[in-house]
DNA sequence: CGATATGTTGAACATTCTCAAGGGATGTGG
DNA sequence: CCACATCCCTTGAGAATGTTCAACATATCG
């Protein structure tokens, strides 16, 4: 478990002009007379590192997009079993239109930054404006194709497989970000603990350090401190995922 | 794996007047003039049980609904490994509008008929009908909660509560269906070969085989011959699931 | 400095897989 | 009609993978 942090309550002010996430998140097809809409239901908020941002259960009085920062998105059994079932990383969207309660609890794993609307209001604006509803339509249906790759890792992969698909992931997106092609030496951090890690795999944290340490120990990555990875052999990489084509990922 | 079996290509024709699936749909918020609409695009097909109805790389010609029968969404690994992503129902839909080629196998379980629309024109009916994007976009959204609840089957359940999961969703769908609530007695077919469920629950077909059987000598079900299943006791049954709250379950 | 969170490593153990054999049920061709 | 093949399922025994429990290392923070 993570420590919990108090929340902090600074509402931070911005422009959707200067917004870093304007061209992938919920909001992007929309024209300026859309934002002004959205504008009127905006807030923006950050949360520390280990805060909870949604518990299970709680209302849903907002939806939002992540911002800056990485958070997950978790559901966790009586007896503390826990499985990660997202990522979110900016643009990504937060919480489910039409539902009132949340069905999965959402942890910032680093400071987090998320520009948030009230869900009601929400709601009326994707009806009204056809090029909010459109994107969010689409994201869905990634988030959908990115849950259903996630299941063949869960359900069919070895623990070795399943960190090598793990890096290969964090290593694309981050590729995506810096508009760099994932090739050998590529840097990045997880910003994930073992443990967290292990719940986004299904392992335990023992299994997810020892595999990361045989990665390490054969050459296909090697470490700086716990957390900054270096690949070594990308193609290598690729094949100790298991996956047969290397493009076909999709989160 | 399951026997190929030659297409049937007689084509049905139906009035969606007294469609089954009409209520449930991608068309359910559809009115008149829209399923007017949709009827132009729109062709109606049978495929018989084991029968491929899409494959992973097909140039993706048509989307639709399942009207009747059980097909199966899934991914193979190069080595065989297989992984089941989604258990297809009547109403529930068939492909990705936006997208040209299937990352998925799409394969009859049962006789399956589906109503298909040509892909192309329905992407274009999206965009110009808000009833059915909407309820495109809802669909989406129970499917994306849907596939993340079964990642925690997935990621952290052991065997015997993944055997009870799975029946526990197949008995609750086949109870609304007959709009029956799960109770003790409830009797019903399981539509999938133990190799199908194996591959739904990332188990081997060997393990599923024991757990049912382990079920069975606990009184938990009852058996008339492979695939008649009664559930003896419900709420035992809830209980090896390891699920906390037995109401919670999306699918 | 102690307290806490994080990460590593070892050894015994448990669960599931693999491999193998065999048992119905169904369908087909001789 | 019978012999045979095929599909689906069951059961057993040994092997492999990952978990559990425990000890310890390191870094950070008040």
């Amino acid at each position: 478990m993570y420590q919990t942090v108090k929340p902090k309550n600074d509402s931070v002010q911005s422009d959707c002009g200067v917004c870093p996430i304007k061209r992938r998140a919920v909001c992007a097809y929309c024209e300026a007379q859309d934002l002004v809409e959205l504008e009127k239901i905006k807030s923006y908020k950050t949360y520390a590192p280990g805060e909870m941002i949604i518990w299970t259960g709680d209302d849903m009085r907002f939806v939002g997009s992540i911002v800056s920062g990485v958070a997950s998105l978790s559901q966790t059994m009586e007896d503390g079993r826990r499985q990660m079932v997202g990522l979110l990383l900016p643009s990504d969207f937060v919480g489910r239109p039409g539902r009132a309660k949340a069905v999965f609890d959402v942890e910032a794993a680093t400071e987090v930054t998320i520009c948030r609307f009230d869900r009601k209001p929400f709601e009326q604006l994707l009806v009204k404006l056809p090029h909010l509803s459109g994107r969010m339509l689409e994201m869905s249906l990634d988030e959908l194709d990115a849950a259903r790759e996630w299941m063949l890792v869960l359900g069919r992969k070895n623990a070795r497989e399943k960190i090598a698909s793990l890096l290969s992931i964090i290593a694309r997106r981050e590729g995506e970000l810096h508009k760099k092609p994932l090739r050998d030496g590529a840097e990045f951090d997880i910003k994930l603990t073992r443990e967290a890690m292990a719940d986004y795999l299904g392992l335990t944290l023992e299994t997810v350090s020892r595999q990361i340490n045989a990665l390490k120990k054969d050459g296909v990555i090697s470490l700086q401190g716990k957390r900054h990875v270096k690949i070594c052999d990308c193609v290598r990489l690729m094949m100790e995922t298991g996956n047969d084509d290397d493009g076909g990922m999709v989160i």
